[in-house]
DNA sequence: TTGTACGCGTTATCAC
DNA sequence: GTGATAACGCGTACAA
């Protein structure tokens, strides 16, 4: 088998009686070359499938235009829309967009973003895994001037860029919601409390309970490992044994909310009427479920595209070490049947 | 703000008096350097904080550690579990991913592969864009020997790797299943036809027919352009509204088939005595339906991983450009509550 | 507007 | 077991 040796500017310089620095220039539309001569190069290149090697003009630039991303797991719906937003708008610019999953491991987040550095992305976007505590592995980038923005998860110090939601406005609007329906004994379901995100939305719900006279109850806050489906289920066997069990449950997200859902049903526990139940993610399941559950809006893609958009338009003479730059979004109650006592 | 400069190997030779190619050597545990010296380079470099440059690595063998994605959606659950499987895969053998979506648009899908070219991957994992018919663009990579792998959405000429389920088979299956829970009248959710996956469960499943001597009716079978929600629900209206409706349903996705559950239980029909529905994929939303969504298995990220073995197995030696490799996947009937007429 | 010359960081080849 | 050197393909400072 024969590999065709690759066209490279030189080849192209030498068809067209051009130095390679011109045909480098002309491609990249540099303004000192002239429309005509730009053109005809082009032209020229595509014939002959040129290709530029994006490798030897990273290395010449020590940066190649990619962005790197460090997530815990890519196959849950709030990942794969952020990767998804960002993906579409880095390719828009002409970025590609390399991938790594830490699943919430430490050292693989250490290691992942050692391997991303070694590719010298132009910039960095995370979303911490459960573990993560040191952030030592991001002074690299810093130093560097690579930016680095925290998604979702993002951690309380170091300067950087930040896009999250209200997490805080978000878990106390959710409780509120369960209390205007008539809910007096509110559970709530939560997660890690040193990730910012279960913290914030915790504390909306302290805080909500608090400011509606609402005693709170240590039994009906369940700290969870994952937040998973089958963890879901065991919480709400328990609540529901209660001497007093509760008339509402707070998720910190929909998979643990919907197994409330479907547990508590099984369970002849009346939805809306005896339990209503709220999530967080507004994740697919939220809608097929019976009742359809009420949750809170993530708006992953839009905070993919804004996150991709930190470090596309970040320039090192903006970018100032002191500073951290926070973006956060709204997000909105959904109100289902999950939690809808009074049905119009 | 001042970047501190990036440690190279000639900051290390300089360091310790050796030359830049020991130092090489060393960094890549090259057999002709003693393992005293390893130990003692690999950790000054550590102590020095050298990180390798893989760009110029990459440029010096025109071919950076680096596995490429085509898919059209990374938001869907198959597509996500597939990335997953590939990012593992590829991460273990300390080799990046590189992702790209062509939403379903030829145009999108011959620019990001070129993309993908230029970075200089070292092998390619597609699954085809609905609108693909035309492979020139893989001709390329065949071209340069870059291994390419298609998955789940292959094509049918162009020799390759190709790594796919049994798509007849399971389409097959999954309408014998139904004619076994006493359907006699079945339906189909078809997929775009000129996509091989779609093209084989629809062929298993009239074949199914045929060999148990049912009828087929072209009014039963129903050819979706996208298989969403929207279009499942209106296929069941249609179909529940026929003179002599279907008492089974074989949807093509679990979305669709989905749709077709909460429809037709809206409209009173029971599932699954009156309608047995079963869908194709396993998706997280077949188990939360109720009632649960029969389903058929896809081993996404099996499929995901073994794509990603063919790449870094890949020599150049053993490939034949006359050969096409073919890893087809078995798959499994998973009966839950729509279609199960039997309970025990 | 275009050309010359060099260097980005690494590794393969050849030599010792 | 180690060193010197060239080359990968491109971009840019400097020169013309």
């Amino acid at each position: 088998m024969s590999l065709k040796k690759e066209i490279t500017i030189y080849d192209l310089a030498r068809e067209l009686n051009y130095s390679p620095s011109t045909i480098s220039r002309a491609l990249n539309d540099h303004k000192s070359i002239s429309k005509k001569t730009i053109k005809k190069i082009k032209e020229t290149a595509q014939e002959m499938g040129y290709r530029p090697n994006t490798l030897a003009a990273g290395l010449r630039n020590n940066k190649s235009k990619t962005i790197g991303i460090s997530i815990s797991r890519i196959n849950r719906p709030f990942m794969s829309s952020l990767i998804s937003g960002i993906e579409e708008e880095a390719r828009k610019s002409g970025y590609n967009v390399i991938i790594s999953q830490s699943h919430d491991k430490y050292e693989n987040e250490v290691n992942n973003t050692k391997a991303l550095y070694d590719s010298r992305i132009s910039g960095l976007i995370v979303s911490l895994s459960m573990e993560t505590i040191k952030l030592d592995h991001f002074k690299q980038f810093m130093k560097q001037g690579i930016p680095v923005v925290f998604v979702d998860r993002a951690p309380h110090g170091l300067n950087s860029y930040k896009v999250v939601i209200d997490n805080y406005t978000a878990g106390y609007n959710a409780t509120k919601h369960l209390i205007e329906q008539g809910c007096t004994r509110i559970a709530h379901f939560a997660g890690a409390q040193h990730r910012n995100i279960y913290e914030g939305r915790k504390k909306g719900y302290l805080d909500a309970l608090k400011e509606h006279e609402i005693e709170i109850d240590d039994e009906l806050i369940i700290h969870f490992k994952t937040l998973s489906f089958e963890e879901g289920e065991k919480a709400t066997k328990k609540l529901l044994k209660l001497p007093s069990p509760p008339d509402g449950i707070f998720s910190a997200n929909d998979t643990a909310a919907v197994s409330a859902v479907m547990t508590a049903k099984k369970q002849g526990v009346k939805i809306p009427e005896e339990l209503a139940v709220i999530g967080f993610n507004d994740d697919p399941i939220a809608s097929i479920v019976e009742p359809s559950l009420s949750t809170v809006s993530h708006p992953a893609e839009k905070m993919g595209r804004i996150s991709a958009k930190r470090i596309l338009n970040h320039s090192d003479k903006t970018h100032d070490e002191g500073i951290s730059e926070v973006t956060v979004l709204h997000t909105d109650i959904i109100v289902r049947d999950s939690s809808n006592r009074k049905k119009s």
